[in-house]
DNA sequence: CCGGTACGTCCAGTATTCGGACTTACTGGT
DNA sequence: ACCAGTAAGTCCGAATACTGGACGTACCGG
Protein backbone atom coordinates (compact mmCIF):
# COMPACT_ATOMS: atom_id res chain seq x y z
CA UNK A 1 0.00 0.00 0.00
CA UNK A 2 1.33 3.41 -1.10
CA UNK A 3 0.31 6.62 0.10
CA UNK A 4 0.13 9.47 -2.88
CA UNK A 5 -0.31 13.18 -2.49
CA UNK A 6 -3.34 14.40 -5.11
CA UNK A 7 -0.88 16.14 -7.22
CA UNK A 8 -2.83 19.29 -8.47
CA UNK A 9 -3.67 19.66 -4.59
CA UNK A 10 -6.68 19.01 -3.20
CA UNK A 11 -7.47 22.05 -1.18
CA UNK A 12 -9.87 24.73 -0.11
CA UNK A 13 -8.41 27.64 -1.63
CA UNK A 14 -8.58 25.94 -4.93
CA UNK A 15 -12.30 24.88 -4.72
CA UNK A 16 -13.05 28.46 -3.56
CA UNK A 17 -11.44 30.21 -6.66
CA UNK A 18 -13.43 28.13 -8.63
CA UNK A 19 -16.49 29.91 -8.13
CA UNK A 20 -15.05 33.69 -7.03
CA UNK A 21 -11.88 33.66 -8.97
CA UNK A 22 -13.23 34.10 -12.25
CA UNK A 23 -12.83 37.96 -13.48
CA UNK A 24 -15.53 40.06 -11.89
CA UNK A 25 -16.74 37.50 -9.67
CA UNK A 26 -16.10 38.91 -6.34
CA UNK A 27 -16.76 42.41 -7.83
CA UNK A 28 -20.11 41.85 -8.41
CA UNK A 29 -19.90 40.11 -4.41
CA UNK A 30 -18.49 43.33 -3.56
CA UNK A 31 -21.51 45.40 -4.87
CA UNK A 32 -24.00 43.23 -3.05
CA UNK A 33 -22.38 43.91 -0.13
CA UNK A 34 -22.88 47.80 -1.14
CA UNK A 35 -26.21 47.43 -1.44
CA UNK A 36 -26.47 47.54 -5.32
CA UNK A 37 -28.48 44.32 -5.88
CA UNK A 38 -29.19 44.97 -9.07
CA UNK A 39 -28.07 44.10 -12.41
CA UNK A 40 -27.19 47.04 -13.99
CA UNK A 41 -25.95 48.75 -11.02
CA UNK A 42 -23.71 45.96 -10.73
CA UNK A 43 -22.73 46.38 -14.56
CA UNK A 44 -22.18 50.28 -14.13
CA UNK A 45 -20.27 50.17 -10.69
CA UNK A 46 -17.92 47.12 -11.43
CA UNK A 47 -17.25 48.52 -15.20
CA UNK A 48 -18.33 44.31 -16.21
CA UNK A 49 -19.63 43.80 -19.77
CA UNK A 50 -23.03 42.58 -19.81
CA UNK A 51 -22.45 39.10 -21.35
CA UNK A 52 -19.90 38.49 -18.51
CA UNK A 53 -21.71 39.81 -15.53
CA UNK A 54 -24.78 37.35 -16.47
CA UNK A 55 -22.28 34.90 -16.84
CA UNK A 56 -21.08 35.63 -13.28
CA UNK A 57 -24.06 36.09 -11.57
CA UNK A 58 -24.99 32.72 -13.09
CA UNK A 59 -22.27 30.91 -11.65
CA UNK A 60 -22.77 32.84 -8.16
CA UNK A 61 -26.51 31.58 -7.71
CA UNK A 62 -25.45 27.86 -9.11
CA UNK A 63 -22.93 27.94 -6.27
CA UNK A 64 -25.18 29.55 -3.70
CA UNK A 65 -23.57 32.43 -3.01
CA UNK A 66 -26.28 34.65 -4.25
CA UNK A 67 -30.17 34.46 -4.50
CA UNK A 68 -32.16 35.86 -7.60
CA UNK A 69 -35.27 37.15 -6.37
CA UNK A 70 -37.98 39.11 -8.33
CA UNK A 71 -38.99 42.42 -6.96
CA UNK A 72 -41.46 43.21 -8.82
CA UNK A 73 -43.83 41.21 -11.37
CA UNK A 74 -44.98 43.44 -13.47
CA UNK A 75 -42.06 45.36 -15.08
CA UNK A 76 -39.79 42.08 -14.44
CA UNK A 77 -37.15 43.36 -12.08
CA UNK A 78 -34.77 40.92 -9.86
CA UNK A 79 -32.60 41.53 -7.59
CA UNK A 80 -29.45 39.36 -6.22
CA UNK A 81 -29.00 39.19 -2.64
CA UNK A 82 -26.37 37.19 -0.69
CA UNK A 83 -26.80 33.96 1.20
CA UNK A 84 -25.72 33.16 4.36
CA UNK A 85 -22.77 31.61 2.79
CA UNK A 86 -22.23 35.17 0.60
CA UNK A 87 -22.13 37.06 4.06
CA UNK A 88 -19.52 34.25 4.83
CA UNK A 89 -17.28 35.78 1.85
CA UNK A 90 -16.88 38.79 4.04
CA UNK A 91 -13.53 38.70 5.48
CA UNK A 92 -12.29 37.58 1.93
CA UNK A 93 -13.29 40.90 0.72
CA UNK A 94 -12.13 42.74 3.24
CA UNK A 95 -8.72 41.47 3.15
CA UNK A 96 -8.74 41.88 -0.54
CA UNK A 97 -9.42 45.27 0.21
CA UNK A 98 -7.30 45.81 3.33
CA UNK A 99 -4.10 45.00 1.13
CA UNK A 100 -5.48 46.65 -1.53
CA UNK A 101 -5.31 50.12 0.74
CA UNK A 102 -1.72 49.24 2.11
CA UNK A 103 0.08 48.47 -1.13
CA UNK A 104 -1.87 50.28 -3.73
CA UNK A 105 -3.34 53.36 -2.68
CA UNK A 106 -1.41 55.43 -5.35
CA UNK A 107 -0.08 57.93 -2.87
CA UNK A 108 -3.30 59.26 -1.47
CA UNK A 109 -5.87 58.07 1.40
CA UNK A 110 -7.90 54.88 0.20
CA UNK A 111 -10.61 55.53 -2.17
CA UNK A 112 -13.44 54.16 0.38
CA UNK A 113 -13.40 53.90 3.91
CA UNK A 114 -15.48 51.60 5.79
CA UNK A 115 -16.96 52.78 9.28
CA UNK A 116 -17.84 49.70 12.01
CA UNK A 117 -20.83 50.48 14.09
CA UNK A 118 -18.24 50.80 16.90
CA UNK A 119 -17.52 54.33 15.22
CA UNK A 120 -13.93 53.92 14.35
CA UNK A 121 -13.14 53.26 10.43
CA UNK A 122 -12.74 49.58 9.62
CA UNK A 123 -8.95 48.18 10.48
CA UNK A 124 -9.38 44.14 9.97
CA UNK A 125 -7.25 41.69 11.98
CA UNK A 126 -7.30 38.05 10.59
CA UNK A 127 -6.70 36.13 14.26
CA UNK A 128 -6.39 32.72 15.48
CA UNK A 129 -9.97 31.94 16.93
CA UNK A 130 -8.38 28.83 19.74
CA UNK A 131 -5.50 31.66 21.09
CA UNK A 132 -6.82 35.04 19.58
CA UNK A 133 -3.86 36.36 18.53
CA UNK A 134 -2.88 37.74 15.01
CA UNK A 135 -2.07 35.42 12.06
CA UNK A 136 1.36 35.54 10.76
CA UNK A 137 2.19 33.29 7.95
CA UNK A 138 5.37 31.83 9.97
CA UNK A 139 3.31 30.79 13.15
CA UNK A 140 1.26 28.30 10.89
CA UNK A 141 2.20 24.50 9.39
CA UNK A 142 0.41 23.09 7.36
CA UNK A 143 -0.87 19.08 8.11
CA UNK A 144 -1.85 18.00 4.88
CA UNK A 145 -4.07 14.79 5.27
CA UNK A 146 -3.41 11.67 3.22
CA UNK A 147 -5.60 12.02 0.16
CA UNK A 148 -5.60 8.99 -0.84
CA UNK A 149 -4.38 5.26 -0.81
CA UNK A 150 -3.43 2.82 -3.36
CA UNK A 151 -2.87 -0.75 -2.80
CA UNK A 152 0.19 -1.59 -4.91
CA UNK B 1 -18.72 72.92 -9.75
CA UNK B 2 -20.46 68.95 -9.46
CA UNK B 3 -19.44 65.93 -7.54
CA UNK B 4 -19.25 62.93 -9.92
CA UNK B 5 -18.78 59.52 -8.17
CA UNK B 6 -16.54 57.65 -10.54
CA UNK B 7 -18.29 54.87 -12.57
CA UNK B 8 -16.19 51.85 -12.55
CA UNK B 9 -16.20 52.53 -8.84
CA UNK B 10 -12.75 53.53 -7.74
CA UNK B 11 -11.95 50.38 -4.91
CA UNK B 12 -9.10 48.73 -3.75
CA UNK B 13 -10.56 45.41 -4.00
CA UNK B 14 -10.44 46.13 -7.86
CA UNK B 15 -7.33 47.27 -7.52
CA UNK B 16 -5.89 44.18 -5.77
CA UNK B 17 -7.83 41.84 -7.73
CA UNK B 18 -6.02 43.07 -11.03
CA UNK B 19 -2.99 41.48 -9.21
CA UNK B 20 -4.10 38.65 -7.65
CA UNK B 21 -7.34 38.10 -9.64
CA UNK B 22 -5.95 36.44 -12.32
CA UNK B 23 -6.22 32.70 -12.73
CA UNK B 24 -3.86 30.85 -11.14
CA UNK B 25 -1.79 33.42 -9.14
CA UNK B 26 -3.04 32.99 -5.81
CA UNK B 27 -2.61 29.38 -6.08
CA UNK B 28 0.96 30.19 -7.09
CA UNK B 29 1.42 32.67 -3.88
CA UNK B 30 -0.40 29.64 -1.70
CA UNK B 31 2.24 27.56 -2.55
CA UNK B 32 4.99 29.78 -1.63
CA UNK B 33 3.15 30.22 1.62
CA UNK B 34 3.30 26.02 1.97
CA UNK B 35 7.54 26.60 0.86
CA UNK B 36 7.24 25.41 -1.99
CA UNK B 37 9.19 28.09 -3.91
CA UNK B 38 10.35 26.50 -7.63
CA UNK B 39 8.63 27.23 -10.42
CA UNK B 40 8.58 23.34 -11.62
CA UNK B 41 6.94 22.40 -7.75
CA UNK B 42 4.52 25.25 -8.32
CA UNK B 43 2.93 23.70 -11.67
CA UNK B 44 2.84 20.62 -10.28
CA UNK B 45 1.34 21.15 -6.99
CA UNK B 46 -1.33 23.78 -8.86
CA UNK B 47 -1.70 22.06 -11.94
CA UNK B 48 -1.48 25.58 -14.25
CA UNK B 49 -0.25 25.62 -17.56
CA UNK B 50 4.04 26.03 -17.73
CA UNK B 51 3.31 29.55 -19.60
CA UNK B 52 0.62 30.30 -17.63
CA UNK B 53 2.23 30.19 -14.42
CA UNK B 54 5.67 32.03 -16.49
CA UNK B 55 3.39 34.61 -16.11
CA UNK B 56 1.39 35.07 -13.45
CA UNK B 57 5.01 34.80 -11.52
CA UNK B 58 6.09 37.68 -13.95
CA UNK B 59 3.42 40.01 -12.96
CA UNK B 60 3.37 39.00 -9.43
CA UNK B 61 7.35 39.56 -9.10
CA UNK B 62 6.54 43.26 -11.07
CA UNK B 63 3.62 43.67 -8.34
CA UNK B 64 6.01 43.19 -5.42
CA UNK B 65 4.09 40.68 -4.12
CA UNK B 66 7.20 38.08 -5.01
CA UNK B 67 10.92 38.10 -5.31
CA UNK B 68 12.97 36.30 -7.80
CA UNK B 69 15.91 34.59 -7.07
CA UNK B 70 19.11 32.92 -7.96
CA UNK B 71 19.83 29.86 -5.89
CA UNK B 72 22.49 28.26 -7.62
CA UNK B 73 24.57 29.81 -10.73
CA UNK B 74 25.65 26.72 -12.52
CA UNK B 75 22.90 25.19 -12.91
CA UNK B 76 20.46 27.94 -13.22
CA UNK B 77 18.30 27.73 -10.86
CA UNK B 78 15.67 30.00 -8.82
CA UNK B 79 13.05 30.26 -6.06
CA UNK B 80 10.57 32.58 -5.56
CA UNK B 81 9.69 34.53 -2.21
CA UNK B 82 7.08 36.68 -0.42
CA UNK B 83 7.84 39.84 -0.06
CA UNK B 84 6.26 41.53 2.70
CA UNK B 85 3.81 42.68 0.80
CA UNK B 86 3.51 38.99 -0.25
CA UNK B 87 2.87 37.95 3.36
CA UNK B 88 0.21 40.43 3.82
CA UNK B 89 -1.55 38.26 1.48
CA UNK B 90 -2.14 35.70 4.23
CA UNK B 91 -5.38 37.20 5.55
CA UNK B 92 -6.31 36.64 1.86
CA UNK B 93 -5.46 32.94 1.08
CA UNK B 94 -7.11 31.86 4.93
CA UNK B 95 -10.26 33.86 4.93
CA UNK B 96 -10.57 32.11 1.44
CA UNK B 97 -9.60 28.31 2.72
CA UNK B 98 -11.72 29.18 5.55
CA UNK B 99 -15.20 29.74 3.28
CA UNK B 100 -13.59 26.61 0.87
CA UNK B 101 -14.05 24.21 4.25
CA UNK B 102 -16.70 25.55 5.37
CA UNK B 103 -19.05 25.44 1.98
CA UNK B 104 -16.98 23.59 -0.15
CA UNK B 105 -16.07 20.44 2.00
CA UNK B 106 -17.48 17.15 0.04
CA UNK B 107 -18.70 15.68 2.61
CA UNK B 108 -15.39 15.15 4.10
CA UNK B 109 -13.14 17.26 6.32
CA UNK B 110 -11.30 19.63 5.22
CA UNK B 111 -8.27 18.44 2.59
CA UNK B 112 -5.92 20.25 4.60
CA UNK B 113 -5.49 21.81 8.38
CA UNK B 114 -3.24 24.52 9.74
CA UNK B 115 -1.82 24.27 12.63
CA UNK B 116 -1.10 27.29 14.56
CA UNK B 117 1.60 27.57 16.89
CA UNK B 118 -0.57 27.75 19.49
CA UNK B 119 -1.06 24.10 19.10
CA UNK B 120 -4.81 24.46 17.81
CA UNK B 121 -5.79 23.51 14.33
CA UNK B 122 -6.41 27.02 12.67
CA UNK B 123 -9.68 29.04 12.73
CA UNK B 124 -9.70 32.27 11.35
CA UNK B 125 -11.99 35.07 12.65
CA UNK B 126 -11.45 38.65 11.17
CA UNK B 127 -12.53 41.32 13.64
CA UNK B 128 -11.98 45.19 14.55
CA UNK B 129 -8.43 46.47 15.09
CA UNK B 130 -10.54 48.83 16.94
CA UNK B 131 -13.04 47.34 18.96
CA UNK B 132 -12.06 43.90 18.59
CA UNK B 133 -15.61 42.62 17.64
CA UNK B 134 -15.64 40.13 15.00
CA UNK B 135 -16.76 41.36 11.78
CA UNK B 136 -19.98 41.14 10.01
CA UNK B 137 -21.06 42.78 7.08
CA UNK B 138 -24.60 44.36 8.69
CA UNK B 139 -22.19 46.27 11.18
CA UNK B 140 -20.64 47.84 8.28
CA UNK B 141 -21.13 51.32 6.62
CA UNK B 142 -19.45 52.46 3.22
CA UNK B 143 -18.20 56.26 3.33
CA UNK B 144 -16.95 56.39 0.07
CA UNK B 145 -14.72 59.55 -0.43
CA UNK B 146 -15.72 62.14 -3.03
CA UNK B 147 -13.53 61.04 -5.94
CA UNK B 148 -13.44 63.86 -8.48
CA UNK B 149 -14.58 67.36 -8.28
CA UNK B 150 -15.21 68.93 -11.91
CA UNK B 151 -16.26 72.44 -12.39
CA UNK B 152 -19.71 73.35 -14.22
C1' DC C 1 -46.72 58.07 -28.98
C1' DC C 2 -42.08 59.06 -27.41
C1' DG C 3 -38.27 58.71 -24.42
C1' DG C 4 -36.24 56.38 -20.77
C1' DT C 5 -35.10 52.41 -17.64
C1' DA C 6 -34.24 47.57 -16.43
C1' DC C 7 -32.47 43.14 -17.67
C1' DG C 8 -30.85 40.68 -20.60
C1' DT C 9 -29.25 38.24 -25.34
C1' DC C 10 -26.47 38.05 -29.64
C1' DC C 11 -22.52 38.68 -32.23
C1' DA C 12 -17.96 39.13 -34.00
C1' DG C 13 -13.28 40.31 -32.71
C1' DT C 14 -9.65 39.91 -29.39
C1' DA C 15 -7.18 38.03 -25.54
C1' DT C 16 -6.18 34.15 -22.43
C1' DT C 17 -5.60 29.64 -21.33
C1' DC C 18 -4.68 24.94 -22.41
C1' DG C 19 -1.75 20.74 -23.03
C1' DG C 20 2.01 19.01 -25.00
C1' DA C 21 6.35 19.05 -27.29
C1' DC C 22 10.71 21.14 -27.30
C1' DT C 23 15.12 23.67 -25.56
C1' DT C 24 19.01 24.59 -22.66
C1' DA C 25 21.88 23.58 -19.00
C1' DC C 26 23.31 20.98 -15.88
C1' DT C 27 24.11 16.36 -12.47
C1' DG C 28 24.70 11.67 -11.39
C1' DG C 29 25.27 6.80 -12.64
C1' DT C 30 27.62 3.08 -15.40
C1' DA D 1 31.36 8.80 -23.12
C1' DC D 2 26.67 7.93 -22.85
C1' DC D 3 22.18 7.88 -21.01
C1' DA D 4 18.52 9.26 -17.87
C1' DG D 5 16.73 12.71 -15.12
C1' DT D 6 15.69 17.45 -13.29
C1' DA D 7 14.87 22.41 -13.49
C1' DA D 8 13.13 26.34 -15.71
C1' DG D 9 11.33 27.92 -19.22
C1' DT D 10 9.70 28.76 -24.44
C1' DC D 11 6.79 27.78 -28.50
C1' DC D 12 2.77 26.30 -30.77
C1' DG D 13 -1.99 25.56 -32.44
C1' DA D 14 -6.54 24.70 -30.61
C1' DA D 15 -10.04 25.78 -27.32
C1' DT D 16 -12.14 28.91 -24.21
C1' DA D 17 -13.20 33.38 -22.18
C1' DC D 18 -13.71 38.17 -22.31
C1' DT D 19 -14.90 42.48 -24.67
C1' DG D 20 -17.80 46.32 -26.48
C1' DG D 21 -21.61 47.40 -28.80
C1' DA D 22 -25.99 46.68 -30.95
C1' DC D 23 -30.36 44.77 -30.29
C1' DG D 24 -34.83 42.86 -27.98
C1' DT D 25 -38.51 43.02 -24.73
C1' DA D 26 -41.27 44.74 -21.13
C1' DC D 27 -42.76 48.36 -18.75
C1' DC D 28 -43.59 53.48 -16.98
C1' DG D 29 -44.56 58.45 -17.21
C1' DG D 30 -45.67 62.50 -19.72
Amino acid sequence: MTTISAEPRVCSVARTLEIVGEKWALLAVREVFLGNRRFDEMVRKTGAPRDTMTARLKTLVAAGVLERRPVSEHPPRFEYRLTSAGLDLYPVIVSLMQWGDRYLAKGDAPPMVLTHHCGHPLGAVTSCASCGEPIVARDVRPTPRLEHTRDS
